[in-house]
DNA sequence: TGTCGTGATCTGTGATCACAGTTAGGTTGG
DNA sequence: CCAACCTAACTGTGATCACAGATCACGACA
């Protein structure tokens, strides 16, 4: 019941090794600073969050998370700090840290936050836009198309391109904080979102988000911002309208 | 050098008696419980960079703000990784954690999301705002034109009643979310906007702000979303083009 | 058989200790 | 008089211990 949570591997692995192609050796020696262990288990915590391995609802003890990582229960404690500043996790007074249960009303803010922030994002990007970025975005369409078409779905990988391509179109607007604003967003969202998408992978097969992706794109390549703020707009509003409907919210 | 940090007053002092007039005895007793020592280090924190007491570039020492708050050094420990989590400090790798020194380019960026983020906010509140919240607003503006008009200019009162309202102006909106996201940018753009005005108290007489705030009330009780917006975009747009010209922010 | 009490076990929170790395200041050698 | 070194004090990070409160299961009583 308590979690997805697995070892961290190779406490010694070089922190910039995860794969920014777009990251100059030059620019690594200035980020050499090594990653601290809270950093590194918040991030951990925050990929599962996105991806709806955590699920609302979802218990978790500092320790069985220490234990499970291989860590003292400090670094946790800073991670859980972070994240339930955030409002990514939950902390009730004496019992334990869960994963928010979103209502049916803070699910509905949400979406409405999602349509103003991510809808500028991509009316930004569609301005700002490099081929380089065209390109990025178009491989991670590609890998969605394949994940979503598959028979049956292949959930999990849709979900990952999902994400993928959504924040390499915001990355596209270089601007940094608003990328943050982005994740905290997904944050509270992508525990509902993704673990639906997980359950009923049949979702994929309609084709909206597919077809949404392509509108997206095509209004990027051509610089219309309006477009692809629209075509952005149509995509959330279409899974956030199936939640609302399927998904499990409170009153 | 290290801080404007006050002892925390009263530690066992009621946590549900700050003022909601709207919650009923029963809902109180629901909410009983504790603020945890952390969560008011983070609040004191808080509190001060939005202030502007906390100078950008200014070094914050854990065992320092934890001598000075009269708890122990975990609670602080607590509170900045919280806030660095936010962006609103900065740790560096080996060495302290310093109140972030904003670039102009960073700034900018700040800026517009402001524009977007609580220029929608704006409109909501318009939209919905009810007599009450408007009679708020309204005090909140007379506080301010007081403190601005007052000679010379009582700058940390204009400080916090601007503040309060735009806050005021914000939870009419009634959309948690959305406070939340405008408080982040805030902590962020804080210690640059209002330790500028604290030197620069003059600033406040232009009366730009002011005006500003006329137009905005006007627009709040009129209903009209798009004035509220307009309004409101004209006062942060002012505030930035003054620091953006005056302020000493990195290349 | 149903219900209440009770203790063992779990929870997060806070404090204290230990440590590696950096910084700054003072001293010594040129 | 200047520069370089070197030491002492400080930094955040992580681990461990102690504690109050909540949860849950088991058992006794009605």
């Amino acid at each position: 019941m308590t979690a997805a949570v697995q070892p961290l591997r190779a406490a010694t692995e070089r922190p910039d090794s995860t794969g920014d192609a777009d990251t100059s050796a030059l620019d690594a020696i200035g980020s050499l600073a090594r990653e601290t262990l809270g950093e590194r288990v918040t991030g951990e915590l925050r990929a599962l969050l996105v991806a709806g391995r955590l699920a609302p609802g979802e218990k978790l003890s500092l320790r069985r998370v220490a234990e499970a990582l291989g860590v003292s229960m400090m670094p946790v404690r800073e991670a859980v700090s972070r994240l339930a500043a955030d409002g990514a996790l939950e902390v009730l007074p004496g019992r334990a840290v869960r994963v928010p249960v979103l209502s049916l009303a803070q699910f509905r803010e949400l979406t409405r936050l999602r349509l103003v922030v991510e809808g500028f994002a991509a009316e930004e990007a569609a301005r700002q836009a490099t081929p380089a970025d065209i390109e990025r975005i178009e491989a991670f369409d590609a890998a969605f198309r394949q994940a979503a078409s598959a028979d049956p779905p292949d959930s999990a990988a849709a979900v990952a391109a999902n994400r993928d391509l959504h924040f390499a179109l915001y990355e596209a607007a270089a601007m940094p904080s608003l990328i943050e604003m982005i994740e905290r967003l997904w944050l509270k969202a992508g525990p509902i979102l993704n673990l639906d998408m997980r359950h009923e992978p049949r979702r994929l097969e309609g084709g909206s988000a597919m077809q949404a992706h392509a509108r997206l794109l095509e209004a990027v390549r051509r610089r219309n911002a309006p477009a692809a703020r629209a075509a952005l707009e149509d995509d959330i509003a279409a899974a956030a309208a199936h939640i609302a409907e399927t998904g499990q919210l409170r009153a």
